[in-house]
DNA sequence: GAATTGACGTTCT
DNA sequence: AAGAACGCCAATT
């Protein structure tokens, strides 16, 4: 049980974003404590496809989707989003900060 | 083994 | 205030 890797705990706090929320990589590394380090948490990502981990639901501090070029598909994630409620534009979340789940708040 | 890139964000100028 | 540079750590080339 020493899966305490970055990558392990983003992936804990990216499964525990509740349906129809959204988060940053920002928020989960600041959360983690290692808030410079948010390109290790898209990084993480890179195995979010072997996980259970809705990556589509994390996105950079702008709420654009930066990520979802390595979707299977290009529009996918922003799919996936809509599914979920929140709308996208321009491949950019509408009403980010409305959507934003901010695990350090929320999770306390 | 060394250099470069990469799902970002902060900090300095 | 706006723009440019740096830092983080790992993986790829």
């Amino acid at each position: 049980m020493k899966e305490d890797n970055f990558f392990e705990k983003v992936y804990q706090v990216a499964r525990q974003i509740p349906y129809g929320r959204v988060t940053s990589y920002g928020a989960i590394a600041k959360y983690l404590g290692t808030a410079r380090s948010a390109r290790m948490v898209g990084w993480a990502m890179n195995g979010s496809g072997a996980k259970d981990v809705p990556a589509h639901r994390v996105v950079n501090r702008v709420g654009m989707l930066t990520g979802k070029q390595h979707f299977d598909g290009t529009n996918l994630m922003q799919q996936l989003l809509e599914n979920e409620g929140v709308k996208v534009e321009d491949n950019q979340i509408v009403e980010f900060q409305k959507h934003f789940w901010d695990p350090a708040k929320e999770l306390s």
